[in-house]
DNA sequence: CGTATATTCAACCTATCGGTTTATCAACCA
DNA sequence: TGGTTGATAAACCGATAGGTTGAATATACG
């Protein structure tokens, strides 16, 4: 997963709406419409979500007669998943250890460099 | 965590240089500048993702003489690493069992309600 | 005191986001 | 064939994002 496909992920991710589009696929497949009901927007918001969804990998969806099936597909998410735990605890090791510890050792006397 | 303070999360690492901060403080604090210096972008520019980042709460910054410390806050990352990781495993799960079932049983010959 | 350094604030600019409305396309059906 | 429904496309709009430059603020230092 490349620095940009990661940026589309995290960015599809920071809309409630998406986040809800999302939540309301994981109970199984629906269709714009479908999709579109319980928002307080119209459909061509709705169906403008559902592309920054597809762009980021998250749904795909397929043509069926008039209709547009949208699915989950969860594969981006769980490199999502492990990209952000690999970092959290990088972090937490990081800050946790190395970082006090040097601080420990060299007191409060030093300055950053200019 | 509340609806709005994920969406401030995901949007806080949606960007490449935000990220790519945070993985320089994972190697210690530094300040402003520090943080700056390999960046083709101004000082203050740095200083506005900075702002951003902290509103996420993914650092925090202290005063100390004339330099701002900045280090990196996990909490949000972990939070959100539980986040995620939950939802991945829940849509796996619905959409490897249930839903699939779903179609299994009912077949193609179904459409959706109008 | 005056000056240099670190950082932020403010104003500005362009591009993108998230929504709207209107029009268009595609598929079914009477 | 013509009408209805599902969905997208296109044009538009206000707000925000992400960058710039220039000024202001705060602290250290000679």
């Amino acid at each position: 997963m490349t620095a940009d496909q990661v940026s589309t992920v995290f960015a599809a991710l920071a809309d409630p709406t998406r986040r809800a589009i999302l939540a309301r696929l994981a109970a199984g497949e629906a269709t714009v419409n479908e999709l579109a009901a319980p928002f307080p927007m119209s459909v061509q918001a709705i169906s403008k979500h559902l592309n920054v969804l597809e762009r980021a990998g998250l749904i795909v969806r397929t043509r069926e007669a008039q209709w547009r099936r949208c699915r989950l597909e969860p594969a981006p998410l769980r490199t999502l998943a492990e990209w952000v735990d690999q970092y959290r605890r990088f972090w937490e090791d990081r800050y946790d250890t190395l970082d006090e510890y040097l601080n420990e050792l060299k007191g409060k006397d030093d300055e950053p460099a200019q």
